[in-house]
RNA sequence: GGCCGAGUGGCGGAAUGGCAGACGCUGGGGAUUUAAAAUCCCCUGUCCUUAACGGACGUGCGGGUUCGAGUCCCGCCUCGGCUACCA
């Protein structure tokens, strides 16, 4: 074998660490040989969703970063955890055993067998023995255990704690109404709980659709129209965490941008509520007595209307109030007069989904409900609206609204001609331009001063936020609050493919549920998917398809009562939220992990996967983290110390060229799209064709792609997401077969930094390949069939330069994986290889050396060259080289001459050369000289090693 | 609209405030070869200039700080991602 083989060599390996077991991890990192302290390193990948399109080149891109990682820490002398897994519940498999019949779980077990075939062959060092899949009825046994512990659980508020239901305190007048109201009381505390929700369902799919799923009303894939109706649905109670999940964020290794991220999305905001007085007026002053002689109440009463307000300081300003259409005081506020457009509004807004609700391009709607309230703070009387520009889900549902200072409500007084007064005055330091605020032309929404506020005019907006909230808690009209963007979590679907929710729903004497709840024991667990329910592709009702489940599983009787399973399942999300816990002791039939193991190896050291997990993922996941914390079942409040989401690829960089129907060119700046999404020439609308450009036709010009026969020409270049529609999809499969699966490790990591955006170029795999190929030359000889090392490959030490640049790659290989900058620590050992190539004697020991660096990245190739040179195991475990700081050193160094900050000349001094002597060097050297001749230094700046710059005048 | 990120050769990209463009791709030239593949060597930011040399400009735009700015500060522009009436 003389000339490289991957397809060999990468077959040999793999099939040499499956049979040696090289990467299994011990059950405890101290288990390990030579590592009494427990050094450990959990790394992990975000588990893929096995479809069957298969693995795709965006999955490898992580995968290789942390297995690169893995092998750098186990070669330090870690005990590595490095898993895989399979997320692998989902709704294509049901969708595909509607059209087919096959039964999901054989999907789903075809795909993950060909995404493992895939994933073996780029040579993970994962430890396979550990791998879960969340379909497995071993594993969501567990993750219907812990469904169980949020179902048993409740907030403590003042603790900042989950506990258990049992410890509830159960209030007086409560107990005083009975079992029922009592066990009604268990239920409204609960970390999961039922409520009444709108789902999108699409009678087309004959499913229900989560909101991404619904785009513009209709349905994502198949755009089938889509409807909104109420269903029984089981939430999770996340929003009770929300401020533990925002502080914890602060100690993670986390980006800034998805610490963001999740803060945003947690939209913590500091405000108070406040009560509208909407009593019969003549009460006005009565109701505010009885205000100040209490506390501000849990609930507003029927003579108030409770608004959420981050701006207190603005009250005066409160020209009318508008209300969520689905707020429960319309009905009662809307006045004989009104009922109709009332009704037709309501009716209207229910049809619209939360996105075209949301859309921004439409003007703001709205009615007048035909009554007033009365502003807490000046008795003005303010007409009552309803509007969906407010949402039945944040705060309280109705808003005071104030036009002078809220760009919302200034739009919709606008439309409606609603008064607009001004209650804050821009100061010196505000942006808006005074004039148009003056002038009403805008809102005014920043801080500034108070105006037309009574005794409060003159203050600053903070001091007076603080100060009017006081004074309303006080009067027992309002009090401060927090709100948050965050919602619960909506925990059921209505699919057959996904977690049966271990819960069994009490009948009456009719058959039908009365609303008791009871959990399974953790000893019936696991609950399975019962056998032999039809897969109906023409579902008529939203009503989960467990409800056609066999009579047997179905109902179930105890203690003489009849009681039907729950047949919601849990979504796709459920499984992901703890399977890093189980990776940790994958057969444990007792627990879902022994609490000694996951204490030895958590918390997650490095966790790698794609930035759309960002949010929803890692939040979840976080809380039941911390709901098993709260219950001293994990060791950590959190899971996941360093996050790192690596960039999306996308495909090969595309020109295009516009030509009109005769086939003349046309510059893409005279080129338009219509509002079909055509391309048409700007002048005269004319059709007009796209046409694919090979890289060699196009040149540029200024900023421009353009014809190279015609510069005049512009033409389009860019990178595409990749997708099965635009036909640019690379499999990594063809890749592994064309290249070798060292190759494509390679170059996904030397594209550029991981967490960037990089367009695909198959030209790029090949020039790594001819690295790899080089490496294999620079050892081996080339001699046909030999098998023998390159004859310049001898047992003598290396030179001085020889080891300066080994321990120079050394260095910088080491410090570049640790800040998995990997595309530089390639390009070093590039460079070390194009040195060695051309070095006539290589000794031995600064190839073995080299080929342990190489490891981490290319580990078929490394194992390979690493026996040749005479080892007789792998190298997985050999210790990571070390570099010596004198080895790197040299004896002279060339240093930059600069005048006036330019570049002039270049001198060379002995390396430890102190700031004269160098200084002395410089003004020596001819050029310098000359240049100086006739000038005034003015200034000398010489840092040794580095540089040195003359500041000169005349 | 808000938040985050990014703008450096033909392309991907490199550069603790100190020699801009490492490394790779592409393109060009040469060596080797009967020829090709493979391999090896040289060149490859723009402009001016030379026999050789040499010089000017250059990191999206405009300012600033500094002896010195791709890097720091202020103001813009463009592109990408996420988010979206959250009171």
């Amino acid at each position: 074998m003389s000339r490289y083989n991957p397809s060999v060599i990468e077959a040999k390996w793999r099939k040499y660490w499956e049979e040696h077991k090289t990467f299994a991890a011990p059950r405890l990192p101290s288990d390990m040989p030579n590592n009494p302290e427990g050094k450990k390193a959990y790394v992990l990948d975000m588990f893929p969703y096995p479809s069957a399109q298969g693995l795709h080149v965006g999955h490898p891109e992580g995968y290789t970063a942390t297995d690169i990682f893995c092998r750098f820490m186990r070669m330090n002398g870690y005990a590595v955890m490095h898993p895989m897994g399979w997320d692998a519940f989902g709704l294509p498999a049901e969708q595909h055993a509607k059209k087919t019949g096959i039964h999901p779980r054989i999907t789903t077990e075809k795909n993950i067998a060909n995404f493992r075939r895939q994933l073996h062959a780029l040579g993970f060092s994962y430890d396979w023995d550990r791998e879960v899949a969340t379909t497995d009825v071993d594993y969501f046994r567990w993750t219907q255990r812990i469904f169980l512990i949020l179902f048993n659980a409740w907030y403590d508020k003042d603790q900042k704690k989950a506990r258990h239901i049992d410890e509830l305190p159960i209030p007086d007048d409560v107990r005083a109404e009975g079992d029922d109201a009592v066990r009604r009381y268990l239920d409204d505390h609960r970390l999961a709980y039922q409520i009444e929700a709108p789902v999108n369902w699409c009678p087309e799919l004959g499913t229900v659709l989560a909101n991404e799923e619904v785009v513009g009303g209709v349905s994502e894939r198949g755009g089938f129209p889509v409807v909104r109706m109420p269903l029984r649905q089981w939430m999770l109670r996340i929003t009770a965490y929300a401020d533990r999940l925002e502080e914890d964020l602060a100690d993670l290794d986390w980006s800034d941008s998805v610490k963001a991220l999740q803060r945003n999305w947690i939209g913590r905001s500091v405000g108070a509520e406040v009560d509208f007085y909407i009593g019969p007026q003549e009460k006005f002053e009565d109701w505010k007595t009885a205000r100040a002689n209490a506390t501000f109440p849990r609930k507003s009463g029927d003579n108030a209307l409770r608004v959420f307000t981050t701006r207190p300081d603005t009250l005066y300003g409160a020209s009318y109030m508008v209300m969520a259409p689905e707020h429960p005081y319309v009905e009662r506020l809307t006045t004989a007069e009104q009922k109709n457009v009332v009704e037709e509004y309501r009716r209207q807004a229910s049809f619209k989904s939360d996105l075209d609700r949301t859309d921004l391009a439409k003007e703001k709607t709205g009615v007048f409900t035909g009554s007033y309230a009365m502003n807490p703070v000046n008795g003005a009387k303010i007409p009552i609206w309803i509007a969906d520009y407010v949402l039945a889900s944040y705060g309280s549902g109705a808003i005071m609204a104030v036009p002078a200072h809220d760009t919302r409500d200034f739009e919709f007084a606008t439309l409606f001609n609603l008064p607009i007064k001004q209650v804050v005055a821009p100061t010196k330091e505000s942006n808006a331009s005074s004039e148009e605020v003056a002038l009403m032309k805008t809102a005014f929404t920043e801080k500034g001063v108070a105006v037309n506020s009574g005794e409060f005019d003159g203050m600053a907006t903070e001091d007076f936020k603080a100060l009017i909230t006081e004074r309303l808690e006080k009067a027992g009209l309002g009090r401060k609050t927090v709100n948050y963007k965050l919602r619960d979590w909506l925990f059921s679907r209505q699919h057959f493919w996904g977690e049966p929710f271990p819960l069994l729903r009490e009948l009456d004497e009719e058959g039908k549920p009365n609303g008791v709840v009871i959990p399974l024991e953790p000893s019936e667990l696991p609950l399975d998917l019962p056998q032999g329910v039809a897969f109906d592709a023409t579902k008529h009702s939203p009503e989960p398809p467990l409800e056609n489940a066999p009579e047997e599983w179905l109902y179930v009787e105890r203690n003489g009562k009849k009681y039907k399973r729950e047949t919601n399942t849990m979504p796709q999300w459920a499984g992901s939220c703890w399977y890093y816990l189980r990776y940790l002791d994958p057969k444990n039939q007792d627990n879902f992990v022994d609490p000694e193991i996951e204490k030895a190896w958590s918390p997650v050291d490095l966790y790698v996967g794609g930035a759309e997990h960002a949010v929803l993922h890692l939040l979840y996941a976080r809380f039941w983290h911390k709901v098993l914390y709260d219950f001293g079942l994990v060791s950590r409040p959190e899971p996941f110390q360093r996050l790192v989401n690596q960039g999306m690829i996308l495909g090969e960089m595309e020109f295009t060229g516009f030509q009109s129907e005769d086939g003349a060119w046309i510059s893409a700046a005279d080129v338009d799209v219509d509002k079909q999404g055509k391309a048409v020439r700007k002048s005269d609308g004319a059709p007009v064709n796209s046409v694919k450009l090979a890289q060699k036709d196009v040149g540029k010009s200024g900023e421009n792609y353009t014809l190279a026969e015609e510069p005049t020409i512009i033409v389009l270049g860019k990178s595409e997401k990749m997708s099965k529609s635009r036909g640019n999809v690379i499999n990594p499969d063809d890749v592994v077969a064309q290249y070798g699966a060292d190759s494509l490790r390679l170059y996904e990591m030397f594209m550029g930094p991981l967490e960037a955006v990089k367009p695909w170029n198959q030209d790029g795999v090949n020039g790594v390949r001819n690295f790899l190929d080089r490496v294999w030359r620079m050892i081996i000889s080339q001699e046909f069939e030999s098998d023998a090392l390159n004859d310049a490959v001898q047992d003598v030490e290396p030179n001085e330069e020889q080891n300066r640049i080994l321990h120079k790659t050394i260095k910088a290989v080491t410090e570049d994986i640790r800040n998995l900058s990997y595309n530089t620590a390639i390009a070093r050992m590039m460079e070390f290889a194009n040195f060695f190539s051309r070095e006539s004697i290589r000794p031995k020991s600064t190839m073995k050396t080299f080929v342990l660096l190489l490891s981490p990245f290319a580990p078929h190739i490394a194992e390979e060259l690493w026996s040749m040179l005479g080892a007789n195991q792998t190298l997985a475990y050999e210790p990571w080289p070390k570099w010596s700081e004198d080895a790197i050193k040299e004896s002279t160094i060339t240093i930059p001459v600069q005048i006036n900050g330019k570049l002039r000349a270049r001198v060379e001094v002995p390396a430890d050369a102190d700031a004269q002597t160098i200084e002395d060097a410089a003004l020596a050297e001819k050029k310098i000289a000359e240049l100086l001749d006739g000038k005034t230094i003015v200034k000398k700046i010489v840092a040794p090693g580095k540089m040195v710059n003359f500041v000169v005048k005349g």
